[in-house]
DNA sequence: ATTTGCCTACGAAAGTGTTCGTAATAGAAA
DNA sequence: TTTCTATTACGAACACTTTCGTAGGCAAAT
């Protein structure tokens, strides 16, 4: 069994997420280093962010020198669903397959996703 | 060509937005009322935030009497699609099919659902 | 030993969204 | 006409997020 309940992450919290899935651990000079290729942001900016969410349980931290480094304390996939599920009751009345046609509709996907979505879909109707 | 330069719609003006798209023009009293359906909203903040949407352009609105009539300065299908460009890029790194195989995995869809999903992947397939 | 550089911690300012109290107004009821 | 009620407009308070300046500490370089 694991914990399902965290503190939903802000966008800026996110961005982090995202780049300590990519990279792993990691310190908050390279998160850092990371954000400031897209857009500029200073350091102590990243370090506050990432010490509210440490308090915020949404990462773990270790010392190491002098430093600390970070690492997440939730899975990707619990992110994604809880977005989806956020959009899908706000904006689509619940409805997945709605949200699964229109974002079809808009978004190119490959012919291999596209078999690979298919192939769900067998797997789901058989059931 | 119609308008698709729009201020982001709040979390609280989504839930105005869901009820002016399912009930069409309505007062601020009606939405106020619909609103305390689900949670307690004093008057007064939803006339605010009414306010506010028309100040952004989100709504439009007409006299009628001494109150207002509020209508929808946006269409369901833009706002839907901004979401979903959203949580594409900050969470799904742009992957349409991964966000696509992520909700049909966690989410009922009914068989006839699957069937029209499916119906439309054979079609983007064949261009 | 002093300086330099990097790290953490702290606090405060600015921006945004949400909430609601109060006052003014206009129409309906008495 | 006077009173009551519903509506708008306005402003202020509060919470949350983002941003960054400053200070303190520690270790390496000079």
């Amino acid at each position: 069994m694991h914990n399902n309940t965290f503190q939903q992450p802000t966008d800026s919290e996110l961005e982090v997420l995202t780049i300590l899935w990519k990279y792993g651990t990691s310190t908050v000079r390279f998160i850092n280093d990371k954000l400031n290729e897209s857009r500029k942001v200073g350091y102590t900016t990243t370090l506050k962010i990432m010490q509210i969410m440490f308090e915020k349980k949404l990462l773990i931290r270790e010392q190491e020198g002098k430093s600390h480094k970070y690492t997440p304390a939730i899975e990707e996939n619990a992110i994604q669903d809880r977005l989806i599920n956020k959009i899908l009751d706000s904006a689509f009345g619940g409805s997945a397959s709605s949200l699964v046609m229109q974002t079809l509709g808009n978004h190119k996907a490959s012919s291999a996703e596209l078999d690979e979505i298919r192939k769900l879909i067998d797997d789901l109707g058989k059931k």
